[in-house]
Parts: structure tokens; sequence; C-alpha cells
DNA sequence: GCCGTTTTCGGCCCGACTGTTTTCAGTCG
């Protein structure tokens, strides 16, 4: 059976093959609305008999649907192919190129490739096409020669520190009376393309000086009224998309651009439906009055909706799902943080002030779980050091009533699939965290074995970080998730969403799978320092673009409820 | 190309910015 994504890979190719003939937008994007349908659909290929009655798909993309699964190509595509050549496709990533201008430099100056645009814009051939001009020549040249040198893509855990240093920016600028971060970094997106930031000002101009002036800036992309583009030469080069509105405009604009951009078409066609027209101004009644709002939950709620939280503001059915928003799991909830290190093994704070950062943090619980005896690297604690571990952690507790320290491990599951410390260690403690920091590159089946026999093991009650991903830098030993969810379930352990951004580790996939078993998900951040227990909010809202439910997640429970959960394991 | 009980034709989200133009098309998010 022909797979589903190549189905969806090959109705967005022809939305670009089109797009580069110059067509008519609004086909090209009836192609990418198709695919995108097709794709968001739950079930597979051959449980849906109708695929006209998918709602974006019609007469002319069903029938590429039916071709692809009957031979395995498309007529369309292949004439499409022969019409417009490849070399065309990459050329679409330069800014300022679409399809209406790649297809005039086709059709009149046969440009097919990044060396044919190189040598039209140096023979100066281009600026005699109407439309286009010296500037542009110069623009693409820029761009040819800067291809490939930016990062398409950077991580979540890059770009945290870029937005925490504009943000001090930011706050230090007097006209600023408020911004946020917006775009995919507020909605928790593993990786950005770019950062958007929204400013309410009354002084736009001395604002905009003032970030020119003080932020490494490498390149104006683009400076108008509203809007400055930058490109910020750090570690890495980032572009940063600053808007800067009035404080009125400031909640419309804040909606607009943290999208996404299906998002915000699912909105501006409610909108419609009330006689409204959303914008990044207001949002204008059917009487021509624009209205502004206080806060995004009141602007939800003008047009009869619960506040509908940034990180499920993905794919536009966020709005066929409100009826499970107050279900979903908020930092509020959040009553304990279950994984962290002290200066025992390689945390930087000790157990009490750790036990007392838990505490300023409002949680009523918390586990300390510091590596185990053979992570030598990390200090790791023997079966001594972790008695001596534990009274610390009676006498907090003694100090500290109202508030409960269990004392954990985060034990290694060695490469031979043995555990690191015996069962009568592990039986003398409350919380026993397992996981993998060793020989990633055995074979999945040597992998799965260890992951086997910590699972099974009575005293276990949590795999941490299942699958040693770092995000964009290195994809983990490679287990086989799903396998390692049905066991969870069968054997009642707790899986892990790991909410260091560096990790967010099980991903939103996998987390919708241990959802639809009901395996037990704790969000932890594993940190390392007191500050890095702030990491809590990212892995609630990432767990959010899961539509993980409350009662689900560990750290939500109350403290009888964990200790039932950790006595029924021993 | 897709859609629809106000429509089977005429819309399709909306606006900023740029570089080209003397009022606007193309691109972008």
């Amino acid at each position: 059976m022909l797979n589903k994504k190549t189905v969806v890979r090959t109705l967005e190719k022809i939305a670009l093959y089109l797009e580069l003939k110059g067509e008519n937008p609004f086909k090209v994007s009836a192609f990418r609305k198709a695919a995108n349908a097709l794709e968001l659909d739950e079930r597979s290929l051959d449980e849906i008999d109708d695929y006209t009655k998918i709602k974006g798909i019609g007469k002319g993309t069903g029938a590429v649907i039916e071709e692809l699964i009957r031979t395995g190509e498309s007529q369309q595509l292949k004439e499409l192919e022969q019409q417009v050549p490849k070399g065309l496709i990459p050329l679409l990533k330069i800014p300022g190129l679409g399809g209406k201008k790649l297809a005039k430099l086709y059709h009149e100056l046969g440009v097919d490739s990044a060396e044919s645009l190189r040598e039209a814009c140096e023979s100066k051939k281009i600026r005699s096409l109407p439309g286009f001009g010296p500037k542009t020549e110069e623009k693409i040249l820029k761009e040819l020669e800067r291809f490939g040198e930016k990062k398409e893509r950077l991580p979540i855990w890059y770009l945290e520190s870029v937005v925490q240093e504009i943000e001090t920016l930011l706050s230090s600028i007097q006209e600023i009376e408020r911004f946020s971060v917006a775009g995919s970094f507020r909605r928790v997106n593993e990786t950005s393309k770019d950062l958007d930031f929204v400013i309410a000002t009354k002084h736009p101009e001395i604002v905009k000086e003032q970030l020119l002036n003080r932020l490494a800036v490498k390149e104006i992309a683009g400076s108008g009224e509203t809007k400055v583009s930058v490109v910020l030469d750090l570690d890495e080069l980032v572009s940063v998309d600053f808007r800067l509105v009035s404080n009125n405009e400031y909640i419309t604009a804040l909606h607009h651009f943290t999208g996404s951009k299906e998002h915000n078409v699912r909105m501006r066609q409610l909108a419609k439906e009330q006689g409204k027209k959303i914008s990044e101004y207001g949002v204008e009644q059917a009487d021509g009055q624009v209205m502004t709002f206080q806060s995004e939950e009141d602007f939800f709620a003008h047009f009869g909706l619960p506040y509908i939280p940034p990180a499920v503001r993905e794919t536009g059915q966020e709005l066929d799902r409100l009826d499970e928003l107050d279900r979903l799991v908020a930092i509020e909830d959040i009553k304990a943080d279950l994984h962290m290190h002290t200066t025992f093994s390689d945390g930087a704070h000790s157990v009490q002030e750790m036990g007392e950062a838990l505490i300023g943090r409002g949680y009523q619980f918390g586990a300390i779980t510091d590596h185990s005896q053979s992570l030598k690297v990390a200090n790791g604690l023997t079966p001594e050091r972790l008695k001596k571990q534990r009274a610390e952690i009676e006498a907090f507790n003694e100090s500290h009533p109202g508030f409960t320290l269990f004392a954990g491990t985060e034990m290694d599951i060695l490469p031979d699939g043995s555990l690191d410390y015996d069962d009568d260690v592990l039986k003398e403690l409350d919380f026993v965290i397992a996981s993998i920091h060793t020989s990633f590159s055995q074979p999945q089946e040597k992998i799965m074995e260890r992951l086997f026999n910590a699972i099974t093991n009575p005293h276990v009650h949590m795999i941490a970080h299942p699958t040693g991903r770092i995000i964009s830098q290195r994809e983990g030993y490679h287990p086989d998730v799903e396998q390692l969810i049905y066991w969870a379930k069968e054997y009642g352990k707790i899986l892990e969403l790991n909410a260091s951004p560096y990790r967010l580790d099980l991903c939103v996939e996998h987390l919708k799978l241990a959802m639809e078993l009901g395996v037990p998900i704790a969000i932890n951040t594993d940190a390392h320092a007191i500050e890095q227990l702030d990491y809590m909010a990212i892995g609630t809202m990432y767990a959010q673009k899961a539509w993980l439910k409350k009662e689900l997640v560990v750290n939500t429970w109350s403290v009888e409820q964990f200790k039932e959960f950790i006595r029924k394991n021993k």
C-alpha cells in the first residue's frame, strides 16, 4: 500500500510546480490545502473510501490521489515536471523570489538553476524585465551568496537564550509599554525559522532606533513604520522581526503574529461568519467600528470562544476541539517536579536549596533524583552516598511541613542491560527513574532489551527521556517508542516528558499515543540548577501540543495520589 | 482547484513592505 506521506508530498509537489508556472495562487493553495487536509485526517489511506468527502479535497485533487493509489504516479505531476525545470524549486527559497517572478525569469531569460540565475544577474539582464530593476538584481546576488550559509531553522534551546537577551533589552527601553515574543517560538515549536516580537509603544521611531543601535545587527532586512526585520550576528545568524503597534492594538497584534497562519485563517473565517473582520489592528464590527482588547482571553471571548493557548494554535483544527481545552494540562496544575539533580552528582545546588526552590514555586512535592554510581562523569552516587543523601532529605522534610521531598535516583540502565543498583538498594528509595546515558549506537534490539529490563523491574517507576534525543543535534538511541509505550501500559509505569528545551522527550507524536493508551506522563525539568526548574513552563506548554489531559500528568496529582502510585510499584 | 441553504459563480484571510512604478504587483508571514 502506498504511503500516505508520499501522497501528501506529491500534492505539495504539484502545488510547488504550479506556483513555479505562475498559476492562479488560489489553485496553488487548493493543492496545498488538499495535502494538508489529507495529512490532518487521522485515518490511514485504505480506511478512507471517498477522498472527496474530506473538506478541501474535491474532484481534481481527489482524482490525483486515486490515480496515485492505483498507479503509483500522477500524470499531472509528470507533465508539470516536463514543463518546469527541477532546478527552479530550490530558488523559491530565495527571499523576494516567488512563483511569478521565477516563472518570468525562466520564460524570458531561461533561468533554470542557481547558476543561470547568477549569470543573468551578473550580465544585468534581469533589470530589463518589467517589474524587475537593478535593486532586485543586487538583492538576488546577495541572497545567492548567502545561500546555505544561514541555518534554515534554529532549535528552541538555542533561541531561548536569544529571546531572553532580547527581552532584557526590550525591558530597558523606556518608550516600550509592553512586549511579548510571538510566532512559532511562543507556540513552543521545536525549531523556528525566525523570532517575532510584538511591542506596544507611542514612540515607534525611538524604539526602532534603539533596537538598531543596541542589537548585534548584521543586516537590516526591512524597515517600515510598524515593522523592523533584522538579521542578528550571534553564534548563529538569527532573523528577528519586531512589530511596533499602539497599546490598544497590542492584543490583536500579538494574536496575529503568534499565528499559526492556519489558526489565523480559521479565526478570520469565523469572524467573517459573525460579520466581523480581524486584522492585527483590531476587530472591525459590522458597523465599521474597530474593537480592541485588553487580553487574549477577551479577544477569544469576543467570538464566543474559550482561551486557546498558543501551543495548540497550530492546524486550525483546535477550533473543533474547544470542549477539550479545559482539561488540558496547564502550568497552574503542576504540583511537583520529579526529576532533578543536586551537588551530590552533577547539579549546582544542594538538596536543601533545590527543595526550597520547589516550595518557592508553589509545589507540594518533589523528588531528588541524582545520577547512579556508574555514571562517573556526573559523580554518580554509591549506595553509601545515597544513604547519606536520604538523611539530608528526611531532615529537610522534618523542617518543612506541608511539603514532601521524595528520595529518588536517576539510575543508569547499563550497556549490558543490567541496572546500576541492586534491588535491595532500589527498594529503599521512594522514586526510581531509569534511563540510558551510554552506548547509544547499539542495535535497536539491544536497546529495547535494556529498556525492557528496566521497565519490568518492580522497583522502577519511570523511564526518563525515553529516546535520548537532543533537538536538531542528536537523534538518540532509536528505541521502538511505540513498543515502549505499550510496555509502560502493561507494567503500569510512568514515561517522562523531559521539559528541558534540549530534549522535549517524549515528543508530541509519542505523547499522543501514550495518552490514547492512558499511560501516565511526568513532565520533569531534569534541572541541574535552580533556574532550570523554570523549564516546567516550556514542558507544560509542549505537552499541550499533544493535547495532554491533566489527569494523566503525574505532576498534577495530589501527594496522596502519588504516594499511592509509588507504593503500588514496590 | 474548492466551496456553498443567503450563492453553482465569484469568492478564496489580511495587511506591510519593497521595488517597481507614477498607482501597483509580488512576496511574505
